[in-house]
DNA sequence: TCATGTCAAGGCGTC
DNA sequence: GACGCCTTGACATGA
């Protein structure tokens, strides 16, 4: 079992998603973001090994703009050498990695441009993950998508777009994640039976909307989608609800009973577990703390020191005992936890209005 | 320097 | 149809 976190790695100062705005778009920003980022991509790998992490999931801002039309320089070639490298420490530590592109990747939009931008942005990231050259274990993880009134056309279109437009290196490494609103485990299992793609399973997600199936029998389900050689042991995702927000929202930091109650389910089962926690590397170094005491994972070298975090403010009951992590400060002040506290504040300016191109029709 | 607004990209729910 | 929300780190800008 491999254990890992997304994306961010708090603790290290760098960023491996340094970017810049489409407008101040320039070849030279793209080598300076590029060399960053791989830079930073490499600390991060680094420190997770130390900490006996070996499952990473790679932020798609690499390359900014890496799927968009205008960005024509070759940083296929430019960064080969660093790709591979990178590739090299990877499979030299046996460690695993994908990437998650975000919610604008949609094969089941009724809008062909829509379905084509997701195409490329694919591509792209695949690509990253050729250049590394990385075996098709690693993977691209992504939703089934909208349900635009209809899931079963919906649902059609996703087989079809998988079958008629994905190029191959694409489909080999292509993996669908139940979600917690639209497209349980069920409808996965559909896919799956469609198209031979693997389902990711999430757990939480698979807590928030379900067809009654136990958790130890879906995730065996979800295992058995997975072919051993070509796809690797199952990649999931794991979190718990965040006590006193709303339904689907992650958890701040591990809840150690919550995932031991969770290891029961998983039983003998192998899989690579992304830990999808708002404190990102301070859970995932607790949960394998955890499995080392469970001996389901190798135990740490000799004089291992477990890093130290600073504990984040925490919200206490009437007892002064810990309820849960408290929401780490943003930059923006967080909405009120209720319509009465909040601010006689001026009406705010419409979130789309400066966007440069205006979304589809979302009625479609 | 710091706080705040905004950012390539989508879909759904509410009013 | 318009708008807010989801999620959320980092850039850009203005005070």
């Amino acid at each position: 079992m491999k254990i890992g976190y997304p994306c961010v790695n708090e603790t290290l100062e760098c960023s491996a998603a340094r970017t810049f705005r489409l407008a101040s778009y320039t070849p030279e920003r793209v080598v300076e973001a590029v060399a960053a980022n791989l830079a930073c991509l490499q600390q991060i790998l680094e420190w997770n090994l130390a900490h006996g992490l070996l499952f990473f999931r790679m932020g798609s801002g690499i390359v900014p703009f890496g799927s968009h039309e205008i960005n024509t320089f070759p940083w296929q070639t430019q960064f080969k050498s660093e790709f591979r490298a990178i590739g090299d420490f990877i499979k030299a530590h046996n460690m695993r990695v994908s990437f998650h592109p975000d919610q604008f990747v949609v094969l089941n939009s009724p809008d062909p441009g829509i379905v084509q931008r997701s195409i490329d942005e694919l591509i792209y990231q695949g690509s990253l993950l050729d250049l590394m050259e990385l075996d098709s274990t690693a993977k691209l993880q992504i939703h089934a998508g909208g349900a635009y009134g209809d899931k079963g056309s919906a649902l059609a279109r996703w087989v079809e777009t998988f079958h008629t437009m994905l190029p191959e290196e694409v489909k080999v490494r292509l993996v669908v994640e139940n979600d917690d609103r639209l497209y349980s485990l069920r409808e996965c299992l559909s896919l799956h039976d469609e198209t031979g793609v693997p389902i990711l399973f999430d757990n939480f997600h698979h807590e928030c909307l379900n067809y009654g199936e136990p958790m130890h029998e879906a995730l065996r389900l979800a295992a058995a989608t997975w072919h051993p050689t070509r796809d690797g042991v199952l990649m999931m995702d794991y979190s718990s609800q965040s006590l006193g927000e709303r339904k689907g929202k992650h958890t701040d930091s591990l809840v150690p009973e919550l995932f031991r109650g969770f290891l029961t389910d998983l039983g003998d089962l192998d899989v690579d577990m992304m830990l999808e926690i708002k404190d990102k590397e301070a859970s995932a170094v607790k949960a394998i703390g955890i499995l080392r005491e469970l001996n389901l994972v190798p135990a740490a070298p000799a004089g291992y020191e477990p890093p130290v975090f600073a504990p984040r403010p925490s919200l206490t009951d009437a007892e002064g005992n810990q309820i849960v992590a408290a929401k780490k400060p943003r930059k923006k002040p967080a909405k009120p936890a209720s319509a009465t506290e909040a601010a006689p504040a001026a009406s705010p300016k419409p979130r789309r209005a400066a966007k440069a191109t205006p979304p589809s029709d979302p009625t479609l």
